[in-house]
DNA sequence: GGGTGTGTACTCATATTTGAGCAGTCGTGT
DNA sequence: ACACGACTGCTCAAATATGAGTACACACCC
């Protein structure tokens, strides 16, 4: 599953033919960090690579005065297959991505308890600062949202609850962590 | 922060010198699919561009009877300096990475709703499975698992129950989705 | 004695992402 | 006049990820 085009391939579905910035500029408006984070490298990759797979296909190359010709893109009846398919598997992917603090935690076994303290302090604050946003939101949403918008930002506030709620319980056991950096062999 | 480096440089700075196939062993003798997912490609590809840099360094290469050679890399002092730097990135990170869920939600405005029920249905399967394997695992430890072991677990259920909790909440509000997947105009 | 599966160790082509950059426009202030 | 920053669209090299493949070894099973 590639976000990237899903992410592509749903937009146009959707809204009907666009042009690249068109892409990333509805995403903005649509606070769409959350759900996507599409870059201009990977998005006009994509766009190129999709429409040489046929599942978007080129209408036309517009200018306007003289600011850089955009290309306006359609999506294919190939690519609303395909745009089923990815969906799908982005349903199915129910798993956890792994999270790089888990990395860095398991790699600070000879890092002073008091810096890895520190560390997570400062991510608390953090957290905080998002859960907060997100609760004002759910209570004043923003003009044009709608119910999946809602849903979305539900979603975000209830993981970062959940990770405040871990940062708690790492900041309580943390003095046990020092005890264990010991060698375990494995060959 | 790249997470494959942090992964590579943290294992040799723990475990000392290693080769390839060591650290893919290891991680998976550490139940490590929960805080890394390094494949061979992405690993090896690492430690290449790691040793060009000279981040770490080829101590030498061994053979095992007619089986592949393999080379043994440790960390350097510049390798050091490095991987301190990526933790403390990777700690810095406290931020929600976008869940393709999101994405596939914002995604099926024109999907039946009884079609997206499914879908979630049988992700709350898939989640409720994983959270009954850690809550399992929090119970009686493997071997030698570590306190930062018990954490990453810990940290594993708390963002399953709270997919769970938020898949709960859609299957409630999802008679409404279909109200507005209406066209907002952005041009 | 052949098939199947698992483990050892790494390679390679291709897909994808990253992050900076470019070349113009437009508004705002000084 | 002119600097400044934000916006418009897109490009490009380099880093990284993916997923299959290679080649051989060893165990087990019937």
């Amino acid at each position: 599953m590639n976000p990237t085009r899903l992410f592509v391939l749903g937009a146009l579905a959707k809204r009907g033919p666009m042009h690249g910035h068109q892409l990333r500029r509805g995403a903005r408006l649509d606070r769409a960090e959350l759900w996507s984070d599409v870059r201009p490298g990977s998005l006009y990759g994509a766009l190129h690579r999709l429409a040489a797979e046929g599942l978007i296909e080129a209408l036309r190359t517009e200018q306007d005065g003289r600011l850089p010709a955009r290309t306006v893109y359609a999506i294919t009846d190939e690519g609303r297959r395909e745009l089923r398919v990815l969906r799908a598997e982005a349903f199915r992917e129910a798993g956890l991505r792994p999270d790089p603090v888990d990395l860095a935690l398991a790699m600070s076994g000879d890092l002073d308890e008091d810096i890895v303290r520190g560390y997570l302090d400062d991510r608390i604050r953090l957290l905080a600062a998002q859960a907060a946003r997100f609760a004002r939101q759910r209570d004043r949403a923003w003009p044009d949202q709608t119910v999946a918008d809602d849903l979305v930002a539900e979603h975000a506030r209830l993981r970062i609850e959940a990770e405040l709620d871990w940062h708690q319980i790492v900041l309580d056991r943390l003095g046990k962590l020092a005890d264990d950096s010991e060698y375990r062999v494995q060959a």
